[in-house]
DNA sequence: CCGCGTCCGTGACCCCGGTCACTGTTTCCC
DNA sequence: GGGAAACAGTGACCGGGGTCACGGACGCGG
């Protein structure tokens, strides 16, 4: 059993410099869940059960308001983790986790965790590494979000999109979009439109097509 | 000298519960510096020096948009400390950090500082934790931001500062208050103008007074 | 006491973006 | 192929909040 959870211990940014016996070690802790595309592994609020290894798939991190609408934090797709936060704090899980696509993942209970960062000293230092990064991601998202437009911020991310090659790959459908950027289907709608108007991007059969990448990065940086 | 210095050392949360001896070994690390309210221990982009463990005073941590605009991201006040987080991912400062009162502070240098958590593995775990606070921290920022508005933020803001007792000790000006949301000083002033029409708060001789804690929190916690 | 700097209060204006309500277009599945 | 979802485009509307431009209130140093 278990080729695929070791290849996703060993490949995992938390561990990926663990030496290979300790790795498969940690992996032996950990118990195999399947989710659905659409399917949430935790919600917000829910008492810490333990980290997450993403072993195939993309999962996205977010907050729902009352009245439902939702925003991204952050989208992490295999082989990764998640929930790393409540590991040591002992709070709940500060956002909810959902599938965007099939996911595997593996669970560690935090204990077993918590156990073995005392057994190897040089985890817990990976995790921190992690935990910066999302860290940054945050900030870089309010200040997005407090002193940007969302015209901006979608020419950014379908920037990004383009340039690590997703764009064909996902289908980014506008309500997709909208949570990504915290506002709404309509308004991505209409900035899409004018996008298109202005000849940066062309959109065919529903697919959006980058047309004038400078164009939109000029957009993009256009600083607040 | 530095008695207030390993009381400093002492009492901040990162290692308030180190054994004494390893907490002064510790101390012996830093150097001490002082800043005028106002001034700036450090800009974002920065190349991180190191940590900064505050003794005296506090601090706040913003970005700047060109325009000017501001916005706090968190605060802290003694004893405490800033700039966890490049300490271990070899990235800048993330965000700048302010006196807002006379500050003295103790410098670690970030070498010295991955030393000694080697030394004391139990280090990078109260580190961890911190770390968790901040970002759940964020994400409710980005929640407040994106899901609420400037009224709920502010009445919430208020609240906060009058349960802590900091409504006299603190000057609390507009443009203070302005950053702390995110947004600009003639805002915050209608919204107060608002409250003070709705009997929530008075205005006296530039202090803000709350007269209806109950409403304002009513109007804090209305959910999005 | 006078001036000047800092902070506050307010009105006018305008635009972004959230909301509602429809209609049009794919897709996909029976 | 037909019908139901889901997705997309668009117009109308309007409120929050940002921007500008003042004028008034304090507070402090000369």
């Amino acid at each position: 059993m278990g080729e695929r959870k070791h290849e996703a211990f060993r490949s995992t940014p938390l561990f990926r410099t663990l030496p290979q016996d300790v790795c498969l070690q940690l992996a032996a802790l950990a118990v195999e869940k399947r989710f659905d595309a659409g399917e949430t592994l935790f919600y917000e609020g829910d008492t810490c059960e333990g980290l997450y290894v993403l072993g195939e798939g993309t999962v996205k991190i977010c907050k729902t308001s009352q009245t439902g609408r939702e925003i991204m934090l952050a989208m992490e797709t295999a082989p990764s983790s998640v929930a790393e936060v409540p590991l040591f704090d002992e709070g709940d899980y500060p956002a909810t986790v959902r599938a965007i696509t099939p996911v595997t993942a593996y669970l560690i209970r935090k204990e077993d965790f918590r156990r073995f960062c005392l057994q190897h000293p040089e985890v817990p230092l990976r995790v921190f590494a992690i935990l910066g990064r999302r860290l940054r991601q945050l900030v870089g998202l309010i200040e997005a979000i407090t002193f940007g437009s969302v015209r901006q911020r979608l020419a950014r991310l379908l920037l990004d999109a383009w340039e690590r090659g997703e764009m064909e790959t996902a289908p980014l459908t506008h309500e997709e979009l909208a949570m990504r950027l915290g506002t709404v289907r309509e308004v991505v709608s209409r900035n899409l439109s004018r996008f298109q108007a202005e000849g940066m991007v062309r959109i065919e059969r529903r697919q959006i097509v980058i047309a004038d990448p400078e164009a939109l990065r000029a957009e993009a940086e256009t600083e607040f």
